[in-house]
DNA sequence: CACCATGTTCCTTG
DNA sequence: CCAAGGAACATGGT
């Protein structure tokens, strides 16, 4: 359920919910996800501490917490990956087959779910150095955008993942919003116009802003102690009848364009599937 | 059995 | 040294 919007609904959604909270215990069932945070290291750290703050950072949830002896604060960071998931759960209800962390919190259980096990829950904040400017920051600026872009001969779409040049995007906003500005996603990053990079600039936003209102208006399937998050709004959901025209293009090859009717297709790019418009993203 | 999947990291190639 | 491409990670759905 991973990207940038998805991330930040979640985030908003989960940081009233743990504030102040005390951690009594940790359960961790998957080493692999605190790499290479040793699991007691992780146990020390987390218990008897108190949860402070909740951000979002690029696609990583930074849980602010204060330790047992109560000096200071340290950072412990979360990543979905493809498939994680966090919630609340009643202690008594039973952990999910793939649960990655439990943290008991007296009345319940904050678990962190991953099927595919590709997401991260550690200590180690090294990744962050790396991240570029945040789509919807100030830091993003027109300027920024064509200065990254002109040193690359890579295509836009494969551009847009690479988390450097900008934090948060992921294969579906990334097609969407190509789609949007009308760019086409084989073209080189440095052979894009100053219009066009304004109008993908403009559309990244706008695309990613319209899916957090849209997670933050959804009714999901989550007050606080569901079994799931019913986050994620792309594929088939609960009780959401339009929830597959949401997306222009992602997932919808051979299907109509939206604005020209020429079918979508499908590219691989990077080892990655791009949907596309071959008409509205001639360029 | 085949192919596909919201992500990141590591290894190889040029 | 760097950029770019591909595989690996692991499980499940169609």
């Amino acid at each position: 359920m991973p990207e940038l919007p998805e991330v930040e609904v979640l985030v908003r959604r989960l940081a009233p919910l743990l504030k102040n909270k005390t951690i009594r215990r940790v359960e961790i069932r998957r080493e692999r996800a605190l790499r290479p945070t040793r699991p007691a290291e992780l146990k020390r750290a987390l218990t008897g501490a108190r949860f402070v703050d909740l951000a979002r950072r690029a696609k990583y949830l930074a849980f602010t917490l204060r330790p047992a002896d109560g000096g200071g604060t340290f950072l412990l960071l979360g990543h979905l990956g493809m498939t994680g998931r966090m919630y609340l759960l009643p202690v008594n209800a039973p952990l999910p087959k793939h649960t990655v962390v439990a943290i008991n919190l007296g009345g319940e259980n904050f678990v962190f779910e991953d099927t595919r096990y590709f997401g991260r829950f550690t200590l180690d904040t090294s990744t962050q150095q790396g991240l570029g400017p945040e789509p919807l920051g100030e830091e993003f600026t027109v300027e920024y955008f064509i200065h990254a872009l002109q040193r690359s001969a890579q295509a836009i779409k494969v551009k847009l993942l690479d988390q450097a040049l900008v934090a948060g995007v992921g294969n579906i906003y990334a097609c969407e919003s190509l789609f949007h500005a009308g760019v086409s996603p084989r073209l080189p990053a440095r052979k894009l116009t100053r219009a066009q990079t304004e109008r993908l600039r403009r559309a990244l936003r706008q695309t990613l802003a319209e899916a957090i209102q849209f997670g933050r208006s959804f009714a999901l399937d989550w007050p606080g102690t569901g079994e799931r998050d019913g986050l994620f709004y792309f594929g088939r959901a609960v009780n959401a009848p339009d929830y597959e025209e949401r997306m222009s293009v992602y997932g919808h090859q051979g299907q109509p364009c939206p604005v020209c009717r020429t079918p979508i297709r499908r590219i691989v790019q990077a080892a990655r599937s791009t949907f596309y418009c071959p008409r509205c993203q001639r360029t």
